[in-house]
DNA sequence: AGAATAGTGTCTTTCAGACATTATGTT
DNA sequence: AACATAATGTCTGAAAGACACTATTCT
């Protein structure tokens, strides 16, 4: 077969998006950064932050720079993982768009503050966002965000994303617990997550925030593989 | 704010591309289906089978429409999953290309066939595949690929993708040993797939092919998670 | 001393991993 | 009967889950 010159018109042209569940626990509870439209289509409906990636840019580069411009979030105040691609051809009615989602889980994120497109922001707890109609198919992405980060804090060291260093067994246990809606018995999840090697490393020093028995503070060993791993259930 | 006209001439073309990393087993062995390119770049190079998304196509449907056009495979002859979307800003260096890669697992695919694009089509060992030089970032795809397939056998009931229904329990483990490249005890193994809630669902049938005891016949159970899984390693 | 919180220990059941034996067909 | 392959059984150690106790701080 002869080499063909290659006519860039014959490929039609899509628009790709980035769009965010930003994750993070505020009072104990699961919660995702929420945007209200301030524009056209679904103005005023409550949205996953998000926007267009530019032509000269890396997809995972959009993410971050949303991740600021939208949420007030830098690179270093999360972990950032690609969730899917969503590209059903009538998902944005203005043009054809495909979507690539990303999961980013971050301790204690500030307070939201909308960003340029957006007529508000606001932290809301996960079942609640569900429960409500979001623009697009962001209820699909956000239920698949959650899906991905649930199954991953049984084998992976995701967890620890939600809670800065140094930490206690007992703060990373609230987290499994909160991501999960579940009760996790401390004297097991203690003997679990200290046992599995190279998952914490010591730091020797203590809490002291009065009150009880100073907690040993932890940070976060090389593995990023939990071994064996935390089961969801029984 | 106040909602604003869309201007389509502000958000920058990309091309959409459908990449897939097509497995199956011949001959005992884990296969990929590579194309040999006809055309430029990478011209006489191996790469993955793919092609671009039609701008009024879903991006699923632009997966199993390449899978028909350049492996000659149909929807019902495979098991289509989402592998990541790949982005880089010049890992094609004809125009912005976001590729979005999909994992498509199939029982004893037909012989490898050149499509229109191709100058020739072949399985290929997987290890072989990874020990060359491929087109475009489809090294690191296939990578991702594998990686992901061999972590879902674990935890999921995909290794019943590679086999054709009835099939028996030996020839679930052979599945098992050919994608993560071990040897099972084929005792343990009986046990727990048998043993698994929902995953295989008895026939009453038997093999009937001479030359020892006759093995039962099994279908796909109801249930698409393994719980609990099978490890790979100790 | 008492309250509060952190950490350790024990028992039982389940399951993984190693290995031997029995079952059911063909030639 | 010999052979070939499938299925089941047993033992041991590791880890999960349930539950009680000891340790260290503050007031």
């Amino acid at each position: 077969m002869a080499a063909k010159k290659y006519d860039e018109t014959k490929y039609p042209p899509f628009a790709v998006t980035a769009d965010l569940v930003v994750l993070t626990l505020r009072e104990g509870r699961l919660c995702v950064l929420l945007i209200q439209r301030g524009g056209s289509p679904f103005e005023g409906q409550w949205a996953l932050p998000g926007g267009f990636t530019h032509v000269d840019e890396d997809i995972e580069a959009a993410a971050y720079r949303e991740l600021a411009e939208e949420a007030g979030v830098g690179e270093r105040d999360v972990v950032l993982e690609q969730l899917r691609t969503y590209g059903a051809p009538n998902r944005d009615e203005r043009m054809r768009v495909v979507s690539v989602a990303w999961l980013a889980l971050g301790a204690d994120l500030p307070e939201a503050r909308a960003g340029s497109d957006a007529a508000d922001a606001r932290w809301v707890p996960v079942e609640e966002a569900l429960s409500q109609d979001l623009a697009f198919d962001h209820r699909e992405i956000l239920t698949d965000g959650l899906e991905r980060g649930r199954a991953k804090l049984e084998y992976s060291s995701l967890a620890t994303a939600f809670v800065r260093e140094p930490f206690t067994v007992g703060e990373l246990r609230e987290v499994y617990e909160a991501v999960w809606g579940t009760r996790i018995d401390p004297r097991n999840f203690h003997r679990k997550v200290t046992g599995a090697e190279d998952f914490l490393a010591e730091t020797g020093a203590r809490t002291a925030r009065g009150g009880g028995r100073p907690a040993m503070l932890y940070v976060v060993g090389p593995a990023t593989q939990l071994h064996p791993p935390v089961l969801r259930r029984g």
